[in-house]
DNA sequence: TCAAAAGTGTTTGTCCTACACCCATGT
DNA sequence: ACATGGGTGTAGGACAAACACTTTTGA
């Protein structure tokens, strides 16, 4: 941690994350000065603290340092020249959230000249969706925090631009791929399902359309399990079929 | 910023434009020693040299340097402190073909441990399209070349995969954003529009119903001129609405 | 007047939406 | 019994594919 008391900060924050190998000494880049970072945003769906419906929350830490310091960003560091790009998104968000990513993409690279005061910073953003339950009981500390999706304060850098293009992406993504399973546990109702669409693309969905839309999709797999205990039919558990493409076939993506 | 003074300066490349990816001597990069590039993948429209179909083609530099000297690979170069990642994009796209882009959009960013031997390197790849008669006359020296897209030699560092998946994100995007004008003039017929479609998508389409979804995705103005001359009734000349969104909405994309 | 492509009309099938309705359970 | 959500059936509209047909030119 030493070595960076002497350079501008990342993108992010350091404390805990940050850095996984400091050795930048005073070296030079090879390229022509351009430092790469890589960020992550982070979604899961928590029940609002009034309304009670279920809305997308997202992890930020504090800036300890400047520029931007005490504001909100978003969890990431310097990329380790010894650590694959996706792998770096993951560890911080393992470090920042005590959790595993369900699904982890590339979400964009953003390197506007001027979008670090003094030094140059191209960051490799992620985007990430991690399940809503042990999302709740994640580590919430000093300089970590969840805040409603929709309802941030203003950010470090660009941070709020970024996190409105994640948005964007992952409610257009929703809608014709299949991800919201990352929200929930192995198995799960058709009901909860639904109402991570709902949550996601803030609308309401047919119950009965949007059985069928899954059923053809054929990314499903029914269980024999059933959910008693509410009074009315129990519903059945499905399980999510794994080997079933996610639609987007010949590249990256994960 | 004192610590950028002392840095070892741009190697970028050299020659024409040579480097893919290019390398290095020197060691260590301000974050954790990533060397940072940018690379572009060139589509254009050119008739096959037999068939005399349309096809796609892009233009390759030949390596001049170890590793993988004497292979082909994209244009690229090391980003500069001091430009835009776009307009790296664009100014190798230039120095390389002498055209200047009609569409460019970044696609992906590469940066796996060992896509290249010994240093490590993240790209920034963007894709572009540019017109097709242009290209025809564009430069064609010793270290640079156009390959018709599907049946490329095997290529520098990753930029196999890289080609895939830019075709790939070409020929899906084709089929509901309007991009397909950036390969033609000003203005033109419905039915050179739709060759672009068919050239890019690989198979027929119906020039009735092909027009009926051209006319109704409101991107399109028609002029009052037509294009004389064939023995057959002329056909209107239309021109792309610039004003149109060209469907991607709030975020990056150009 | 004929070939060929521009451009129009129409049918057919598919998918999505809306909504009526039955099913199974807890209270 | 009955309220509640699970689950099924079905009619109607929007849209796209397929293809017949008319228009306008050059030769």
């Amino acid at each position: 941690m030493l070595e960076h008391s002497v350079q501008t900060p990342p993108i992010a924050q350091q404390s805990p994350l940050a850095v996984g190998d400091a050795r930048a000494s005073a070296a030079g880049s090879v390229a022509a000065g351009s430092s790469l970072a890589v960020s992550t945003v982070i979604f899961a769906l928590r029940p609002d603290d009034e309304s009670g419906l279920k809305t997308l929350w997202l992890p930020l830490v504090r800036r300890t340092r400047d520029p931007h310091r005490d504001l909100w960003a978003l969890p990431g560091g310097w990329l380790p020249a010894d650590e694959e790009l996706a792998a770096a998104a993951a560890r911080t968000l393992r470090e920042t959230t005590e959790l595993s990513p369900r699904y982890l993409e590339q979400l964009y690279t953003f390197g506007d000249i001027d979008r670090s005061p003094g030094l140059r910073v191209v960051s490799v953003v992620y985007w990430a969706l991690v399940r809503s339950e042990v999302a709740e009981r994640a580590s919430v500390g000093e300089n970590v925090r969840w805040f409603a999706a929709d309802q941030l304060p203003p950010l470090a850098f660009d941070h709020n631009r970024i996190v409105e293009y994640a948005l964007w992406r992952l409610r257009t993504k929703v809608e014709y791929a299949r991800i919201a399973h990352a929200f929930l546990g192995d198995t799960f109702t058709l009901a909860q399902l639904r109402e991570v669409h709902e949550a996601v693309l803030q609308k309401a969905l047919d119950p009965a359309n949007f059985r069928r839309s899954m059923e053809s999709s054929g990314t499903l797999i029914s269980t024999d399990q059933h959910v008693a205990g509410a009074r009315h039919r129990p519903a059945r558990l499905y399980r999510y079929d794994g080997r079933a493409s996610e639609h987007d076939p010949p590249g990256p993506t994960l």
